[in-house]
DNA sequence: AAAACGGGGCG
DNA sequence: CGCCCAGTTTT
C-alpha cells in the first residue's frame, strides 16, 4: 500500500522526536498497568490538562486496584464529578472488580481478555497493552487518525468503523521493534502538540518532509469527518426547595434513576416541559408560566412544592442534548414538623447544605446552580 | 450504521 | 459559537 521507505521514515523520526519532546505527565512516571488504565479511561474524549488533577486525586484515594474494588460507587462517582461520561467510572470500577475476581488482581495482557472488560474498547486495550506491557498493539484514537490521515493522505471518513480498522492495520505496521509503548504515545503526542486539528505546526513537525497532506496543501482539510447532528433542545423547570425548621439552610436534592443519562447522580428535582416558558424578566421576577407541571410532577412524588419566585436560568449542552432550564425557588407546602422529619420524603431525596454537598456527585449544570445559591 | 453518553477549551 | 477532543456501549 504505502512504500516501506515512507513508513520507515515516519516510525524512526516520530520515535526520536517523542523521546526528545515527551511531556512529563503523571501517568508517564510508571508502567503500572492499573495507573495506565485509569489514565486511558479518563483521557477518553477528555483533554490532558483536564485529566491531570482528576488522575492525581484518583490514585491518591485509590492507590491500588484492591482499594478501588472495595470502595463504594458513590465515592468513585464523586471523584469523577465534572469529568463527564460517568459510565466510564462505573465501568472502570466494575472491570477492576472483575480483574480481582477472575484474574487474581493482575491486569490481563492479552487482547481478548482485556477487551472483554467493561469500558475497555479497541483503543483502550491497545493503549494498555502497548504502554504497560510494550506489546505491539495499535492504539488508534482521534489524534492518531488525524496524524495518519494527513501523513498518508487518507481521505476516508474517520467516523466510520472501517476507517479506524484500516488505520489500526497501518498503525501496527509502523510500530518499531521493541518500542510499541513509546511509539504509540509519540503518535498521540504529535497529534496533541504538533499535528493539531486546526493550524497544525508543520514547520516543527518531525515528519513534514514526507507528509502527503502537506505536499498537497491539504493538511487543514484532513481528516475527513462527517458532521455530527446538532444536539436536540430540551426545556426543563427545576425546583430549588428551601428547607425550614430543622431543615433551615438546606435544600432538597434527589438521586437520578439507576440507568440512562447521568445514572445515579444527584440533581435538583425538575421536570421536562414541551417548550420554554418565558423567564419573565420584569421586576419583580415572576414565576415562569407553566410551573404547574413541575408542581404536579413533584406532587406525584409526595413532594408538595410551593413556588415563590424565579431564581435563575441555566443552560447546558451535552453531546446530543441541549438543556435550557428555568430554576424556581420555593418551599415545601407543608413545613415538616420537628420529630417527623423526612417522614414523607421518598428515599431518593435528601436535604443538603453547602458542606454535606460533598457527599453527593452532581452533574456540572446542577453544581453551578446550587453553588450560586449557597454563595449568595 | 447510528445514537447515547459530559464537559471544556480554543480560534 | 462552532468544532474538536487519548472512545465505548447500546440499539
Amino acid at each position: 500500500m504505502y512504500s516501506e521507505e515512507k513508513k520507515q521514515y515516519f516510525s524512526t523520526e516520530l520515535l526520536g522526536w517523542y523521546r526528545r519532546h515527551r511531556r512529563d505527565l503523571p501517568w508517564r512516571r510508571s508502567n503500572n498497568p492499573y495507573y495506565i488504565w485509569i489514565s486511558e479511561v479518563m483521557l477518553q474524549q477528555t483533554r490532558v490538562e483536564t485529566v491531570i488533577p482528576y488522575f492525581e486525586r484518583f490514585i491518591e484515594r485509590f492507590p491500588t486496584m484492591e482499594s478501588l474494588a472495595n470502595a463504594p460507587e458513590e465515592e468513585v462517582l464523586k471523584l469523577w464529578e465534572g469529568l463527564g461520561y460517568y459510565s466510564r467510572a462505573r465501568n472502570l470500577q466494575g472491570a477492576i472488580r472483575e480483574v480481582q475476581e477472575r484474574y487474581g488482581g493482575t491486569v490481563p495482557d492479552t487482547k481478548e481478555e482485556i477487551s472483554s472488560l467493561k469500558g475497555v474498547g479497541p483503543y483502550t486495550s491497545g493503549a494498555i497493552l502497548s504502554i504497560a506491557y510494550n506489546k505491539p498493539e495499535p492504539a488508534v484514537d482521534g489524534n492518531v487518525m488525524r496524524v495518519l490521515s494527513r501523513y498518508f493522505l487518507i481521505e476516508e471518513d474517520i467516523m466510520k468503523n472501517s476507517t479506524r480498522s484500516s488505520m489500526e492495520k497501518l498503525a501496527v505496521e509502523l510500530i518499531p521493534e521493541g518500542a510499541a509503548g513509546e511509539f504509540n504515545q509519540g503518535l498521540m503526542e504529535l497529534g496533541a502538540m504538533v499535528c493539531t486539528p486546526r493550524a497544525p505546526h508543520c514547520l516543527t513537525c518531525p515528519v513534514r518532509q514526507h507528509c502527503s497532506a502537506r505536499e498537497a496543501g491539504l493538511e487543514e482539510a484532513l481528516p475527513v469527518k462527517k458532521k455530527a447532528k446538532p444536539p436536540r433542545p430540551e426545556y426543563r423547570i427545576a425546583a430549588l426547595i428551601e428547607g425550614s425548621g430543622s431543615n433551615s439552610g438546606k435544600i432538597l436534592i434527589r438521586q437520578r434513576p439507576q440507568e440512562g443519562l447521568l445514572a445515579r447522580m444527584w440533581e435538583l428535582p425538575h421536570v421536562e416541559v414541551p417548550y420554554m416558558y418565558p423567564a419573565a424578566p420584569s421586576l419583580p421576577r415572576e414565576v415562569p408560566e407553566g410551573v404547574n407541571s413541575l408542581v404536579d410532577a413533584l406532587a406525584g412524588e409526595t413532594i408538595g412544592f410551593s413556588p415563590e419566585r424565579w431564581f435563575m436560568q441555566a443552560e447546558h449542552t451535552f453531546s446530543h442534548i441541549h438543556w435550557e432550564m428555568q430554576v424556581v425557588l420555593g418551599t415545601l407546602e407543608r413545613p415538616v414538623v420537628p420529630g417527623s422529619r423526612d417522614a414523607h420524603l421518598p428515599s431518593h431525596y435528601r436535604w443538603v447544605d453547602a458542606a454535606s454537598m460533598a457527599q453527593f456527585a452532581f452533574p456540572n449544570v446542577f453544581l453551578k446552580i446550587i453553588n450560586r445559591y449557597f454563595s449568595k
